[in-house]
DNA sequence: CATGAAAACAGAATTGACTCAATTTTAGAA
DNA sequence: TTCTAAAATTGAGTCAATTCTGTTTTCATG
């Protein structure tokens, strides 16, 4: 079934996509209305809810390219990490930071945590929850490369320190997008502060 | 000012609460519409927006007793903890966790988290956030007692270890609220689970 | 080509949070 | 007690997300 139906689909599938991500940094999520993208995207607002059952939801499928961007630049450093735990971790975190507000703006991002806590069961907030869980297997997978390597000990809790990094850095994340004035550098100096303590429990 | 006027604002004030606190737990926050809790509070719904800007912040006065419950049941184990530093810690965590569904629903926990960060100007989101950084102090309050006491190394940074041990279980319990069918015992594990690895660095 | 069932669309109607202009109540001065 | 300004209340009206129902489009089949 790739005739014309399945075309004109994925083509509004996208017109949809494209219109709301440009409101929503226009207009910010609240400001857009559905109206308005429909309009945008030349649809109704019934086809709008027949392809996604929420606002949040359109919402959430940008967020998820995002986050799956994010990942897919953390394999790098997992694969080939620096030589020193500290900057490991640094680096890797670093990345997923300085990723975070580059399609999406502060207030999309507090929509978008707001809507996956609200409705954890929704399409987007169980989506949501399964990007949370790479993000952290992905942290325990750097500190398996780095016990292989033999950086941090072999008798370390990988999971339970991989838990506890991306929680901490995830908590960070959310005081970060909750201020408009908040610096990427500071978030950044924070966590590397915090994580120290880690660090220093860790290391061969 | 302390006549009429000052009384049946108080008694409004009371009247409201208690009717949004019952239907809240009874319809859930979403299922609670603003118009029957004015008519079982025997207000109008004007009246209701004169006390509360939004209905978040319904939800959040009611959280914020809690949470100042919980803040004063914590200062116990603060002035007198556990002679061993996972068990202190364990025991702190665990008033907050346990106390945490006594007035509120998981549902109502997952608005009030939703509704902080979405709306972190307004006065309940202000408000959580006090709540949050109480908590850390409170925890790191209990760090630096264990130093004190000799328990913990006196090296070690108390306030990153803080925000560490505060951000890493209110994230557990973000998890734990998503989950309808998650447990209280579980989720006491896996953070004990995840403080073992700060116990064994940080304890003299 | 016709045709009928399934899929998708459109946009009017519904719903519920929130606002606002008009009215009522209170406090306290005369 | 009477009166007035300030404070508070009221509920009908607004606004935007979501739902619903009738219509149109697609496509497999004969």
């Amino acid at each position: 079934m790739s005739g014309l139906r399945a075309r004109q689909k994925a083509d509004r599938h996208r017109r949809i996509i494209e219109a709301a991500a440009e409101l929503f940094r226009d207009a910010g999520y609240e400001g857009a209305k559905i109206e308005t993208i429909a309009a945008q995207a030349e649809v109704s607002v019934g086809t709008i809810y027949n392809y996604y059952q929420n606002k949040g939801d359109i919402l959430g499928a940008i967020v998820s390219m995002e986050v799956n961007e994010v990942l897919n630049a953390g394999q790098g450093v997992v694969a080939n990490p620096p030589a020193n735990v500290g900057d490991a971790l640094d680096t890797l975190l670093g990345i997923y930071i300085e990723h975070s507000l580059h399609y999406l703006s502060k207030e999309m991002w507090r929509q978008a945590m707001a809507i996956s806590t609200q409705l954890p069961d929704s399409p987007f907030g169980q989506a949501y929850t399964a990007l949370d869980r790479a993000l952290t297997e992905q942290i325990r997978a750097l500190i398996a490369r780095l016990q292989a390597i033999g950086l941090v000990r072999r008798d370390i809790d990988g999971q339970a320190l991989g838990e506890l990094v991306f929680n901490n850095m995830n908590m960070m994340f959310i005081e970060f997008v909750k201020r408009e004035e908040a610096r990427i550098a500071e978030l950044r100096a924070a966590i590397r502060r915090q994580n120290r303590i880690l660090v220093a429990a860790i290391a061969v």
